[in-house]
DNA sequence: CGGTACTGCTACGCATCCGTAGCGTTATAT
DNA sequence: ATATAACGCTACGGATGCGTAGCAGTACCG
């Protein structure tokens, strides 16, 4: 019942290969061809492995992990940078990061991969979502926060910066930055704050 | 010394075929052969005015226009407010919002379209630089503001909902929330308090 | 109205890639 | 040790795309 170990180095090594394609040629360079070249693995052994190229190329993008859960230390502006570092890693990962446009354009036109983008987005989501949604409750943000907004103006900008505008992520205090300038905007008020207003 | 009406029509049909395909098939699917067939034009005639492939894909993006003018009233909220509705229309447009993701994804990995994404960007981003510079200097935005992080503040949030989370741009107001979230957590004091600061 | 220039069509040769078949070899499990 | 399963290799047939050549028609310009 174990896995041999043949095949799972075969499927490692092929994958790793066709992610290499994916990012220095886009996906016009994910041929089985060149995968096999490139990996060494036999062409026919990926055969036996994927059903086909379409498939072989959805394996490229890293499994969802659906277990992430949601800070809530009495210190809200802590929990967002925490989870705001967290996706700053993932954009400038390897993994993450450089196969995340490749993703975002066949969105744009595959239902496969919008399902496929959807299902990442919103496991990624939804942890700094219910820690807002708590915020509120607790009167750490105003009751009437669009959370959507809130959430847009701390992710985007740093999306915007990998991919828009091209400016580093490393920035001292970036993250600090914007989470500052997104709470505050939304008119955030520290616990302690909130507190004494009741 | 006329252009030849059909140059002009043969040019304007491919380029129209061309861009429509990399929506539908991305650039996978901009294979001359097929920008014939749909556009109606011959393969050969293509020829005669593309010297290869990646000229032509070059030319189905929109030409940078240079002459945008940074806006300048006293209210520095309205004339933000200005520049995000110009670039959430760009986001929703046909010709910008649906190929921009197949430019990003090219621009990175490939040097040409990155220098092509360049242009573009700033072209666009430096009004509205130039505006949020001139509230430092005016004092509606604090001295210590890092523009940078404001920009992202306020572009960023709408790139994010339109290619990330997928939400629609057209809600009531999102705009104005938008803009109040980035200029209210950067500390924006509108000009009749910031003159009375002084 | 006459020459030029643009276009469309067919037909290439070359290359790449798909996905499969057959066969020999080697690693793994029991 | 032996059977099994995975692997590598070569060789296909079919499809698609590139970019070019040659020739015939026709729209444009002066």
């Amino acid at each position: 019942m174990h896995e041999d170990p043949r095949v799972v180095r075969s499927r490692q090594v092929v994958i790793q290969a066709a992610r290499e394609l994916l990012l220095e040629l886009g996906f016009a360079g994910v041929t089985i061809e060149a995968v096999a070249a490139r990996s060494g693995v036999a062409k026919t052994t990926i055969y036996r492995h994927w059903a086909d190229r379409n498939v072989l190329i959805m394996d490229v993008f890293p499994p969802v992990e659906r277990n992430e859960e949601a800070p809530a230390t009495d210190d809200l502006r802590a929990d967002i940078i925490d989870k705001l570092r967290g996706l700053t890693e993932g954009l400038v990962s390897e993994e993450w990061g450089e196969v995340m446009p490749a993703l975002i354009e066949a969105a744009q036109r595959d239902p496969e991969f919008r399902t496929l983008s959807k299902a990442y987005i919103n496991t990624k989501r939804r942890p700094t979502r219910r820690r807002l949604e708590l915020a509120v409750r607790r009167g750490e943000l105003p009751a009437d926060t669009d959370i959507e907004v809130l959430m847009a103006g701390l992710a985007g900008p740093l999306f915007y910066r990998r991919y828009i505008s091209r400016q580093p992520l490393t920035d001292r205090h970036l993250v600090e930055k914007v989470t500052d300038q997104a709470l505050r905007g939304a008119g955030w008020v520290p616990m302690s704050l909130a507190i004494e207003h009741l």
